[in-house]
DNA sequence: AATGAATGAGCCTTCATTCAT
DNA sequence: AATGAATGAAGGCTCATTCAT
């Protein structure tokens, strides 16, 4: 049987708001500790409230994990989805897509390490929301992939859904060690890189033209960058 | 409520086999529950001994998961590692070691699972004897790489070690599903696939070019490959 | 968690009819879930209303529950008790009683269920509204007997107390099945059965010889073998 | 993750005495506090054990609650069963059987509370251990009436499972003052004002008859009842 | 009068690990 | 070496009740 109790200063909110302020909290909270070791009672410290209060608004702590992270990628998909359109040309529009992936890892190292610990592996992963996301999010790849092979710019027989999973698995596989906490990487250098070699590995024509806009007379321009680059470090080297 | 446990018949047995026993009993049930919900008392049940015996043999819970583990690279690596230097070609090197990768996940999906969830994203990864294990059995494909790089056969451009996480990353993130349970995959044809698409991507010389002839800039370029790449092979030589 | 809740539309109501709604309500909820279960804001939506709204009419949810059962209580019994006076005769009298109780057990096992559990196994009870109510509602079978027992139609020697004790205990054990949800009973057919064995039980004259068949002759063998019996086991033990 | 924690004396027992020893202090705890409101700590702490040890014996607390009051049913259970067969005579058997049973609440009557309150109004009491135990328990009234209406003692027409519940419930109801902690009750002279009640209601030619002098072949009989339990007791005491 | 957000006390339960026998 | 009884820390969750709006 529940007791009066003395009360602290009560703090009331609309709904809307205290939900914001929890699940901040607790992104907080589960980034720093992983689920596990998580606290309910510093989750709620940390919003302000008291732990049953938490238990308003979720149903209980995997609840919470799950709302946080879901409301994480609705964050970011929006943005995602708001720019992705306005990127012209499949080099460009890959290399958004790995810049982003990148980004947001880089961004929020512990809660990605979240959704590849906690969520993937979940046998009931299939038929969650967080599924749903990241299919929206990543099978832009697919689309791109396969208008790029329409437009003869790859190669007719690139299976799409590979290259999707060479993009995604290259760049997890790439940044777990920052994921862990060990070091860093750079966003927009490792995103060329990956586009490129993404790009070219496709390309149905090698060389010849990812892009365009580039003639003839500008690659013969490179090429002797290139060349006298290389002659020059040469000379510095064994001179 | 455990059961009322009739005293169990003691039974000696030399260490080694012990050990053994109670390793197979820890890999079968880790491999069923997962680590958090893998019982030291199911696992003791299993092996036929008691609680108490097992942490005569391994300090604790974990111990004994990364011991299973351990055990369990140990026993494909020595396989693995006899087979791979007769496999000749790079096409067939590569091939090899991704139909490696894919037949190991395929047998043991749990294990593999255990890995990715419980290893690979801890802080103290790099410093485990698993880190160096997995470094050993992935930095084939560095080696492969830059061999095929530097005959020619790849482009000189190619960075080894992005390949390696496309590969690795590729494999695990195609074969999520499957390790969740869900569904399997043909590991043979899945291997040609992969190969094919990285080989190809990779390769300085695409097969797949209408003309075979190459355009005499194109010569250049490789020409500019090479010696950038010899540069660089100087530099790390005699820096 | 809690459905968001609209904000609902503010509903005037007279006291007398809220009052009313909450007990309906109320009663459906412990009715189907029994006290312990039954929650406060299960009662409030099915009310119409918000928890907190409960509690101007209601001093908590035991208060609640009490006013539900005193309110049932006080429906029956004053139906009863106008019907009461208009039946004449001891058996008709002790049948109506007996009929009634069973016929209210029948209509609401739930509500009995939680008079049974609820309140009379309380150390409060005696000092409860309901005790009470009840005592008016049971002492009627003591006046029937004395009144019987005065006129010569039951015996003299009949513990009036204890026949209440015996119909009432008798009912509810009968009845026990029934209110835990196990089958049926028939409330007409167990009122003669239950009103005729206690009726000719305490009869002064019984009607008839129950057992027609067995003469004073059969009588005296059965006697003879007992005494025999008798004393052959006396002899056995004290030699 | 487990600490290693600083311990308390070890206090090893064989597991048939820990058994008791906290069978024992939870019949305490919950006889004291009802189900709800008894603590796992508290019988803990009077067993002299840690909370924890309390579940390698038991599933959870109501598991607990269930050995408890099954533990004390095998206990009166079987002696009782072997003292009723000594029993001569309708009138003392029934006798027996209802002074048992005011006994048994009169020893317990906490304990007979959880009975009545946790274990009967369940929906699962049907197929519980418990009610086995309780239906051997009173059946043996129905076998009695049996007996003495086949003998022609009782009259033909009793229906023996409503005698039953009329003696069971009989008791309870009037014992419930009791149960509840208001005063006191005599076992022997309730016992004797029971039986004598029922088995004069059941009797095929009562006593009762309007001349209160007593036939010469009834006192005869009544003068075997006394001989064969006189017998009986004996029996008891000199084996 | 009505709302509904917020409170908060505290119990049951788990299970890796230890250590007396 | 083997047993298995005992430990004990700690955390998720419930829900009647209050009270600011």
């Amino acid at each position: 049987m529940q007791q009066p109790a003395r009360r602290r200063q009560v703090n009331r909110l609309p709904r809307e708001r205290r939900v914001a302020e929890i699940l901040e909290a607790a992104r907080a909270v589960f980034a720093q500790s992983g689920y596990e070791n998580a606290l309910i009672s510093d989750i709620a410290e940390r919003a302000g409230v008291v732990e049953g209060s938490i238990y308003r608004y979720f149903e209980n702590k995997r609840d919470l994990l799950t709302k946080v992270v879901e409301h994480w990628y609705g964050g970011f998909l929006a943005d995602d989805e708001s720019q992705f359109p306005s990127v012209r040309g499949t080099w460009n529009r890959l290399r958004y897509i790995i810049w982003h992936h990148l980004s947001t890892i880089h961004g929020e190292p512990a809660l990605s390490r979240l959704v590849f610990t906690e969520f993937r592996p979940n046998p009931a992963y299939r038929s969650t929301t967080l599924f749903a996301l990241n299919r929206r999010y990543t099978s832009r790849v697919i689309a791109v992939v396969k208008e790029a092979v329409a437009a003869g710019e790859f190669r007719a027989d690139v299976p799409a859904n590979l290259v999707r999973d060479m993009i995604y698995g290259c760049i997890e596989h790439y940044t777990w060690a920052f994921v862990r906490g060990e070091g860093d990487f750079e966003v927009d250098a490792t995103a060329d890189r990956i586009t490129d070699i993404v790009y070219r590995g496709l390309a149905a024509k090698p060389e010849a033209a990812p892009d365009p806009m580039m003639s003839p007379i500008a690659r013969l321009e490179r090429l002797a960058d290139r060349l006298e680059a290389a002659v020059a470090a040469q000379n510095r080297k064994t001179p």
